[in-house]
DNA sequence: TTTTATCCCTGGAGGC
DNA sequence: TGCCTCCAGGGATAAA
């Protein structure tokens, strides 16, 4: 499941590859891939052809690619299950194959960008960029304070120089909502999936439902030192792969998931102490933890 | 404003 | 073998 690490993995695989490349054709293959382009196929065609890719940029799990000369960016969003693949210009269709995007560069030659999405949870959209609200670069990969609309509710993520630390801990300080809900709230901090909520959660020895303002100052100050360390972390290993929903622009999978010391381990045991690792289920999805590092305490943190 | 629940979707796993 | 149910989860939206 692509979060920050993945994301950023496929930016830095595209970047290379597309930036400075002229959008020669758009095959729309399955229209749900365009859920975030309300205009339709036509209109989504009709804006990139002939567009030319300025950067690669991401901020959390959205990247963009501006286009030159214009106030567009080719946005996408992962999803559950999306890919963004690099291929030879008349490759067979992915399995998944839902957009196909038709380049020429002018030291690569032509390469098509295929986006694949089993689960069909991720979306591409044609958006407008806006300027950003504190004048600093929209995300990583651009220098310039500018941001799709679809992206601009979210919050700045913790890799991201910007990031407002003393913002993020005076707000995790008055909400009441479970510290790790709280992480996954995009409005907040940007970037943390299920995955890395969890891992972050364990290293700092959190419950995951510790009420937000059971939390002192230093505690998630200590919290977001360990989601940055579980975040650079997997970022060096290429991302988490469980099965072949994330993969990098060349297929190939990410190696974080044998450094994992919580998540998907319910039964195994904890690496720090031995208890065994406990599942709950929370959010519609699932927490792991150990129930003897990472105590619900009644008295602040 | 904050919090919580629901829905979208596909394919693999497991039970019968 | 075939059918059925459950599960994975990011984000938008609605409801409380």
């Amino acid at each position: 499941m692509p979060e920050l690490p993945e994301v950023e993995v496929v930016r830095a695989g595209l970047a290379p590859a597309v930036v400075g490349a002229r959008i020669t054709a758009v095959d729309v293959i399955d229209e749900r891939a365009l859920t975030r382009h309300p205009a339709g196929a036509a209109d989504f065609v009709s804006r990139l052809e002939g567009a030319r890719v300025a950067a690669a940029a991401r901020r959390g799990k959205f990247l963009w690619l501006p286009l030159e000369g214009d106030e567009q960016a080719l946005m996408a969003h992962l999803g559950m299950s999306g890919q963004m693949l690099l291929r030879v210009p008349d490759a067979a269709p992915e399995r998944h194959e839902r957009v196909r995007l038709h380049v020429e560069h002018p030291a690569h030659g032509r390469l098509a960008v295929v986006f694949s999405d089993q689960r069909t949870f991720g979306s591409l959209a044609v958006d407008e960029l806006i300027d950003t609200p504190d004048a600093a670069p929209g995300g990583f990969g651009t220098p310039l304070a500018r941001i799709p609309t679809q992206a601009a509710h979210i919050a700045r993520d913790p890799l991201d120089t910007a990031f407002d630390d003393a913002g993020f801990i005076a707000t995790v300080g008055r909400r009441s909502s479970a510290i790790k809900r709280l992480l996954l709230d995009q409005n907040l901090v940007s970037g943390i999936g299920n995955i890395y909520a969890d891992e972050s959660l364990w290293a700092s020895r959190i419950h995951p439902e510790t009420p937000g303002t059971r939390l002192s100052a230093r505690a998630v100050r200590r919290l977001l030192g360990e989601v940055r360390l579980v975040l650079e972390k997997a970022l060096a290993e290429g991302g988490t792969s469980f099965d072949a929903q994330y993969v990098n622009v060349n297929g190939q999978a990410g190696y974080f998931s044998r450094h994992l010391c919580v998540y998907g381990l319910a039964g195994q045991p904890c690496p720090r102490c031995g208890t065994p690792i406990r599942r709950v289920a929370f959010m519609n999805r699932s927490s792991h933890f150990c129930p003897r590092c990472q105590r619900l305490r009644k008295n602040s943190l």
